[in-house]
RNA sequence: GCCGGGGUGGCGAAACUGGCAGACGCACGGGACUUAAAAUCCCGGGUUCCGCAAGGAGCGUGUGGGUUCGAUUCCCACCCCCGGCACCA
């Protein structure tokens, strides 16, 4: 067949629709309570500079559900807005001088071009942006509501720090030892910081995580582990010849009777008491604080030999009433439970090398439920397994679940124990001691101590500063003008706080944002959210699974509890996009293999560049870049155009339909492209599996072509009827 | 070690509920059109063997077993790759 070639210019076609799209404010949406509704979210971006290849192929992911779901008739919305608060900024500030709002703003501007020539149907008039007053006082507002609330709290503990970025970082923002951001080792210091206290919520974020059937897998159970909720006991051992106990916190009660020696970690108060009776207190102290540094750098490196010395104490079990040695020992962790641990080396396989090294005894308490008590002699390892107690006293014989439940109650009932869950999840440390954030809205008074702004000083705006110099914390605090405040409770002389707030919490709530985001009394008006939320398919990176998703999940929760919003999860369906890499790395401007889509947008138009972007893979898998098959896209797009260019004049005249007459292959082709609308609309709406709607497309104008030829030589009066269901459905599916 | 995901042509992939493995695309080869090229259109292709050919036979979805009339799909055992967590008591 020979089609002549048709001017297709997708360039020329992007500008004008485009246009349109601009100007007739195609893509903004109101509350509309007689039709349902659909919230479209792709994680909003950090205002880099450049949008590329992988950051494309989130927002078109979005684009096509979005689309998808006004074409079923949803009221959709679908905003976009930047992350815009953050390091690189201000580093970039202190190497060029250039101020980090001049830059954001310029590079906001830009990407907003990108994404408008991809044609991405966003609302754009609810763009925001985190770094502007209106966007974070609401981060403001909240953090003394949460404070009020007693969920954001100040105290001085040991954080991690990076020496590179001069800053704290939260746990979940150290990778591996190292910070998230730039790699380097994170080191550790002594800090007043304020605190979110997400452990509050560790229950709930774990029971619901069963809840989010439309979540993967894999980033639930990242988040299950992360939480890392442990079942189990805390008992205290007497100890023999002091007031006092140690408390420890076990999941194992039931091997309490294997307890033959308790552990204290380095950082275990008592470590230091126990060294002044010491026979040498200096040594002793030494060697804690060797562990201390120690534990740091086990943590990055993976290996660190056990090992342990023995304080000269006993403590008494309180269930075998046998006196046990307690030693501190390097693997302790001082900020997990107790800080404490029974050692049982029969059952666990530290304790049992930690015996074996220092010919501490093993006793056996557990036997399997078929078999005999194991000769500790013989064993090379612990024996974690449950099965029935022995040398338990009266515990003898019964199942380790059962002795669980009868050692926990009656610890209980003694006063020296008690059923608890202890959670790995520790509060989140907000404080940032950089300047490109949101001020922390709080006031330092001698006199009454720490005072929040009050509400109607918000925002506390970010002042401008002349001079980045990286050195140093807290630029805020060279600020007098900013600093020196009067108390608003007393009037005397104070001073404000000068670190700012982790910008993962202005990600937190952007979304509520979004339903409302011109809102100038509150965050966002309730009864707005309660319509657009929770946001009905969320897509990005699954980078954020443990920092993001997990933090964004805690605040919807703060927001139910200030009674807010009326729902604990705030993202119904999550996408994770698979990575964009190029020759095996993740795209970035540092390795400079950064895919620019703009070069595409020139050579082959947005919708063959959208096309092939997600024809390559489902969206959830990572994919290599190639150049390679773009053209191809473009040329199926000139095959489209081509084929409905040819049956045009004919269709526009062609008769109704007559399903009774019609010929074999007009029935075949019918045939197809119903067949081709049931599969395009359930891998777009149901399966989430772009690419192969791309490829039942392309089979249906495969069909198309040969017919069409049919047709020329013998033509019928029902073909051109045919071929305009087919172009017209064709042309709604790629719509 | 624990948890999650995966392993299918030269490449990206598909096979939805156990029913013709490799749809669709990329790259490649052949042909038509053209003075020629590009573009376009048509045809071809997992692999081995037999055949001049049309065609035929065998093997084939990480490995080894199993269930079944029939297995990429279900079951058992194992290997490898990717991601997450990891001295958490």
């Amino acid at each position: 067949m020979c089609i002549p070639v048709p001017d297709y210019h997708p360039q020329d076609l992007d500008k004008k629709w485009q246009k349109r799209w601009h100007d007739g404010r195609a893509f903004e949406v109101v509350e509309d309570p007689s039709r349902p509704k659909f919230y479209c979210l792709e994680m909003f971006a950090y205002p880099s500079g450049h949008a590329h290849v992988g950051h494309v192929r989130n927002y078109i992911i979005g684009d096509v559900v979005a689309r998808l779901k006004r074409l079923q008739g949803f009221n959709v919305l679908h905003p976009f807005g930047w992350d815009a608060f953050g390091l690189p900024a201000e580093n970039a500030a202190i190497k060029s001088g250039i101020h980090p709002e001049t830059s954001t703003l310029g590079n906001i501007s830009h990407m907003k071009g990108q994404l408008q020539r991809l044609g991405i149907s966003y609302a754009w008039e609810r763009e925001l942006a985190t770094c502007l007053p209106d966007y974070y006082r609401w981060n403001q507002w909240l953090f003394i509501r949460m404070f009020e609330r007693g969920l954001a709290y100040r105290r001085r503990s040991t954080v991690n720090w990076c020496p590179v970025d001069n800053t704290v970082l939260a746990n979940e923002q150290v990778v591996d030892g190292a910070c998230w951001r730039c790699g380097t080792t994170v080191e550790q210091k002594d800090l007043e910081q304020w605190f979110f206290r997400i452990t509050a919520y560790a229950d709930d974020l774990l029971a619901s995580a069963d809840e989010l059937s439309q979540w993967p897998e894999k980033v639930l159970t990242m988040q299950r582990n992360w939480i890392g909720r442990s079942d189990g006991a805390r008992v205290s051992f007497a100890l023999d010849g002091w007031p006092g106990a140690i408390e420890v916190f076990t999941t194992r009660i039931d091997t309490i009777y294997g307890a033959t020696f308790l552990l204290l970690g380095p950082e275990h108060p008592l470590v230091g008491q126990f060294a002044e009776v010491a026979a040498d207190p200096k040594a002793f102290r030494d060697q804690a604080a060797r562990y201390r540094s120690q534990d740091r750098a086990g943590r990055v490196s993976g290996e660190v030999e056990k090992e342990g010395f023995f304080t000269g104490q006993y403590v008494v079990n309180p269930f075998s009433g046998e006196r046990a040695p307690v030693w501190v020992a390097n693997f302790v962790l001082g900020e997990y439970g107790t800080g404490a641990v029974m050692g049982v080396p029969f059952g666990d396989q530290r304790d049992f090398e930690f015996a074996r090294k220092y010919g501490l005894p093993i006793r056996a308490v557990i036997r399997p439920l078929d078999g005999d008590v194991p000769d500790v002699g013989d064993m090379t390892e612990s024996r974690p397994d449950e099965g029935l107690l022995a040398n338990s006293g009266p515990y003898d014989g019964l199942a380790s679940a059962e002795a669980r439940r009868r050692l926990t109650a009656e610890a209980q009932t003694r006063g020296i124990g008690e059923g608890t869950v202890q959670y790995r999840l520790k509060d989140w440390g907000i404080s940032r001691q950089r300047y490109w954030g949101t001020p922390i809205p709080m006031i330092h008074c001698p006199h009454c101590g720490v005072v929040a702004v009050p509400d109607d000083q918000l925002p506390v705006e970010l002042p401008k500063l002349a001079q980045f110099t990286g050195r140093g914390d807290s630029p805020l605090a060279t600020i007098p003008e900013f600093v020196n405040i009067p108390c608003p409770t007393c009037g005397r002389a104070a001073r404000r706080e000068t670190d700012t707030m982790d910008t993962f919490v202005d990600s937190s709530w952007y979304f509520y944002r979004f339903a409302d985001a011109h809102n100038d009394l509150l965050p966002f008006d309730p009864a707005k959210v309660r319509y657009w939320c929770p946001v009905d398919f969320y897509s990005g990176g699954v980078e954020h699974a443990i920092l993001h998703l997990i933090y964004s999940r805690f605040f919807a929760r703060v927001f139910r509890d200030l009674g807010m919003v009326d729902h604990s999860e705030p993202f119904t369906h999550l996408l994770t996009q698979g990575m964009v890499l190029k020759d095996g790395n993740v795209m970035s401007k540092s390795k400079g293999n950064v895919v620019d889509p703009d070069t595409m947008l020139e050579q082959a138009g947005a919708d063959a560049l959208r096309l092939y972007v997600m024809s390559i893979a489902p969206p959830e898998k990572e994919v290599e870049w190639t150049d390679n098959g773009l053209d191809g896209s473009f040329r199926w797009l000139a095959r489209v155009w081509r084929v409905a260019e040819h049956w045009h004049d004919a269709a526009v005249t062609a008769p109704p339909l007559d399903a009774a007459t019609l010929t074999a292959d007009e029935r075949a082709l019918r045939r197809k492209t119903h067949d081709t609308i049931r599969r395009v609309t359930a891998d777009l709406d149901v399966r989430k599996q772009m690419n192969t709607a791309v490829s039942a497309m392309i089979e249906l104008v495969n069909d198309l072509y040969p017919f069409t030829d049919a047709q020329r030589s013998a033509p019928t009066a029902q073909g051109a009827g045919v071929a305009r269901e087919a172009i017209e459905s064709l042309v709604l599916l790629v719509s």
